[in-house]
DNA sequence: AGCACGCCGACT
DNA sequence: GTCGGCGTGCTC
């Protein structure tokens, strides 16, 4: 076993295989797959994985390993199976869905240096550049005016060579330790002689006497209530020394949550809990479905199941949609768990997300809870996977690997013998339906923990409102009961549905819209900085004061942000106060949780906002819920639209009345009559289940249907259209006769930063050689890809259809 | 991807 | 002859 197989990082289709090395001597007894090594490669050197040992190669010019990066494996057999496992059911390529289990800090950083060689004189240029050092980093050659054919030269003549350095982006973080630099009874002796005037002093070295283990030089101070200075007295006498130690980052601390107890399960917990339970108990992979509406206490039974998981020795990931969205799941954990917990979300800085995952990885908790890629926790000895809003959008991820955290979680769940749970009020339309056919076991909760009736949902006919000369965003009914409840002390949330919204520019005269000049979208305006920004890619410019098309004056913004929300609610009850949070007012780090604890503080009267407040906040004193535009999301492009709106409804209603005040819920829409709207309004999920079903059957959508998507894209509309059209004809060739092929047809957004884009759609029920087949077209185009910058994407389960 | 190598054409 | 711009093929 002398080879290594590696997987080498590089992101071309071309090397998606192992490449063999020779494990040297020094490292034959030390490396084991799953490390990261560098490697030659060519004329560079580079990161890979190794993700086997092999005493054998049919190849027989092999290199050596140069040098290994990992103490112990970073990644697990398990997650090396799962890797290749993801590559191949997502069609990406091995070394970016190895990356994608891994905190991104794990990463290479590739860097070149030069070296000089030779005491003799170089080209002039090159004595400036290096100006009397002997080692110089790569890059400055640009700014030096050093032409590249200079230091070719210089190189072949044996002056000067490039170094290939493969860095790591691990920062550790270190704090300062103080202890006893001598033995007790030595301190004690001391501790006599010292003056009596050094009060601090002797008061610190007694209590080192006492304690003679490290502690962190900073608490040190602040217990004393004293200086460096005084430290460094005892420091210059030889008493205590400092050391420098590595600690994690914690984002949270540990101490601030308040430590809970199982709660008492209602018949309906207990029924639903009972078979999960066992299926831990006796190490049995299922899939179950938890549909209970809001409030029904899910949370509860997924705590009490990794009780279970966790008195068994094992471990538990749990999945949430954005857990910074939900600081009060966080707590519900930490409160159960303590700092058996690791938390994995988007919100930490690289450096934190390294420590929590660290903490897993050196088996310091038992418990992981996170966004999407946390399903990759690397445990090995799982008990459980929960996830909870399993309908969440988020948990499929949008570039490469477009892999869906469902689906790996039931292929881990498989691995470990172990349950998997979806929790959620509003399963997808595909959970429910496996759940109907038995390949997920079903677990409905109906009932409220608490027994209280889920808030009234009354639905306003915006027409109405029109036709009674309303033209505000606001109705009648939901002006007055906003009042209403700020004038009792309650508070209210409201929702604006922003997605299809956007606050776009356009001219009253001649109807001009403004647009990207590299995308085919509409700018969107931002008061704060009065400019309009393109949302796919970088460009900017300044609001024009009068229109680029007829240069009239009449030239304004349309759409609702929730600044104009802002501004009118202020102008309509002007003793509200009101908090807005949306994507500007979360930006900075922390803000998020900030807003949310001074609304709980009832700092503010309303709380506005976009999607992101329908997720699991609870404040005991909202009982008014106003949804602004319900159907916003309907006349989308997208098969899932009529469901998006049934679950964002249905969400947004469980955040009303969940305490001892009864709650009600306004709902502004223009369709009342869409079944999606009404149904919500009366929380009917069965119903809606059913007739989406029936429309997703005619107009065969999934899950009727698997669905496929290759989006292609080029600077050349002509070329991108051409391609997809190949593309499509080739499948046409070997596809079953049920299986149908759309386009090619226009992206949604037919062009971003300057390239066309084209999509093909394939919908089909059987097609066990597709992924081969798609694989096998799209290496046909490896050509075009190299040299012509074509891009192919292939989503195999798209969610987006942009 | 990134790098070397080799061919070609422009410039002094 | 000197220098820079591509196109091509290879990476254990």
């Amino acid at each position: 076993m002398t080879i290594a197989k590696v997987i080498v990082d590089v992101p071309a289709s071309s090397i998606n295989q192992t490449f063999d090395y020779i494990i040297p001597e020094r490292f034959q007894d030390i490396l084991q797959p799953g490390m990261r090594v560098i490697v030659p490669f060519g004329p560079r050197k580079i990161m890979g994985y190794v993700v086997a040992r092999v005493s054998e190669s049919s190849f027989n010019r092999l290199k050596e390993i140069i040098d290994i990066l990992d103490l112990t494996p970073i990644l697990t057999p398990e997650l090396l199976d799962l890797g290749k496992w993801l590559a191949e059911k997502t069609l990406s390529l091995y070394i970016t869905a190895f990356q994608a289990m891994l905190p991104q800090v794990l990463k290479a950083n590739y860097k070149k240096e030069l070296e000089r060689l030779t005491d003799a004189p170089l080209s002039e240029k090159l004595e400036i550049f290096f100006a009397g050092r002997d080692f110089a980093s790569y890059e400055e050659l640009e700014n030096g005016g050093v032409s590249f054919y200079h230091v070719q030269k210089a190189i072949q003549a044996g002056d000067i060579a490039v170094h290939y350095l493969v860095k790591s982006r691990v920062t550790k973080k270190y704090t300062t330790f103080l202890k006893p630099a001598r033995d007790g009874h030595l301190l004690e002796e001391a501790l006599q002689d010292m003056s009596n005037k050094a009060k601090k002093q002797q008061e610190i070295l007694a209590f080192f006497i006492e304690h003679p283990e490290e502690i962190e030089l900073n608490s040190v101070i602040k217990q004393f209530e004293t200086t460096r200075s005084v430290i460094n007295a005892l420091l210059n006498k030889g008493f205590l020394t400092l050391l420098k130690k590595e600690v994690y980052r914690n984002p949270y601390d540990d101490d601030q949550f308040e430590q809970t107890n199982p709660l008492e399960l209602t018949e309906q917990q207990q029924a639903a809990i009972e078979p999960v339970k066992q299926h831990i108990k006796d190490n049995v992979h299922d899939v179950f479905l938890l549909h209970g509406v809001t409030g029904s206490g899910k949370t509860e039974i997924y705590l009490q199941a990794i009780q279970d998981v966790i008195d068994k020795g094992e471990e538990a990931i749990v999945l949430v949609p954005e857990i910074s969205l939900t600081p009060q799941m966080v707590r519900r954990f930490k409160g159960r768990f303590g700092s058996n917990v690791a938390v994995m979300h988007s919100a930490l800085s690289h450096g934190e997300r390294y420590d929590e995952w660290r903490r897993i990885h050196r088996k310091e908790v038992q418990v992981v809870v996170g966004a999407r890629s946390a399903v990759f926790a690397p445990f090995e000895n799982l008990g459980i996977i929960i996830i909870d809003e399993e309908h969440e959008n988020s948990y499929k991820q949008e570039d490469s690997p477009r892999y869906h955290a469902r689906d790996v979680a039931i292929q881990r769940g498989e691995y470990h013998r172990c349950p998997v749970i979806l929790g959620s009020a509003t399963p997808a339309l595909e959970s429910y339906a496996r759940a109907q056919k038995g390949v997920y076991k079903l677990s409905t909760l109906t009932k409220r923990t608490n027994e209280k009736a889920m808030p009234e949902v009354n639905i306003v006919d915006m027409r109405d409102e029109l036709h009674a000369g309303n033209r505000s965003m606001f109705s009648r009914s939901l002006k007055d009961n906003i009042a209403k409840r700020i004038s009792r002390g309650e508070q209210v949330v409201l929702l604006l549905n922003r997605r299809g919204y956007s606050t776009f520019v356009m001219c009253r005269e001649c109807g001009h819209v403004q647009e990207c000049p590299h995308c085919d979208i509409a700018l969107t305006f931002h008061k704060h900085s009065n400019q309009l920004k393109c949302h796919y890619c970088a460009y900017e410019e300044p609001m024009p004061m009068d229109c680029p098309s007829c240069s009239s004056d009449l030239i304004r913004f349309f759409g609702t942000g929730t600044q104009r929300i802002e501004e009118a609610l202020t102008q309509l009850i002007p003793e509200a106060r009101v908090l807005r949070m949306d994507v500007d007012t979360t930006r900075r780090k922390g803000a998020h949780e900030k807003l949310l604890n001074q609304f709980a503080e009832k700092q503010a009267d309303i709380l506005l906002g976009t999607q992101m407040i329908a997720k699991g906040l609870d404040f005991e004193n909202v009982t008014l819920v106003g949804v602004l535009t319900a159907d916003s999301m309907l006349n989308l492009p997208d098969f899932r639209s009529s469901e998006k709106t049934f679950q964002l409804l249905t969400q947004v209603s469980g955040r009303a009345g969940r305490h001892d005040l009864p709650g009600e819920v306004i709902v502004q829409t223009y369709t009342p009559e869409h079944y999606s709207i009404e149904l919500a309004g009366h929380y009917n999920f069965l119903q809606f289940y059913q007739q989406e079903m029936q429309v997703r059957k005619q107009f065969q959508y999934p899950p009727y249907v698997y669905l496929a998507l290759i989006t292609v894209s080029h600077q050349n509309h002509v070329k991108a259209v051409q391609s997809t059209q190949k593309i499509v004809k080739s499948l046409w060739k070997h596809v079953q006769q049920d299986t149908v092929i759309l386009g090619p047809t226009p992206s949604p957004i037919s062009r971003i930063k300057d390239r066309y884009r084209y999509q093909c759609m394939v919908k089909y029920k059987q097609e066990p050689g597709l992924r081969t087949l798609l694989s096998k077209i799209i290496r046909q185009f490896d050509d075009d890809v190299r040299k012509d910058d074509l891009q192919i994407s292939v989503d195999m389960q798209p969610y987006q259809l942009m």
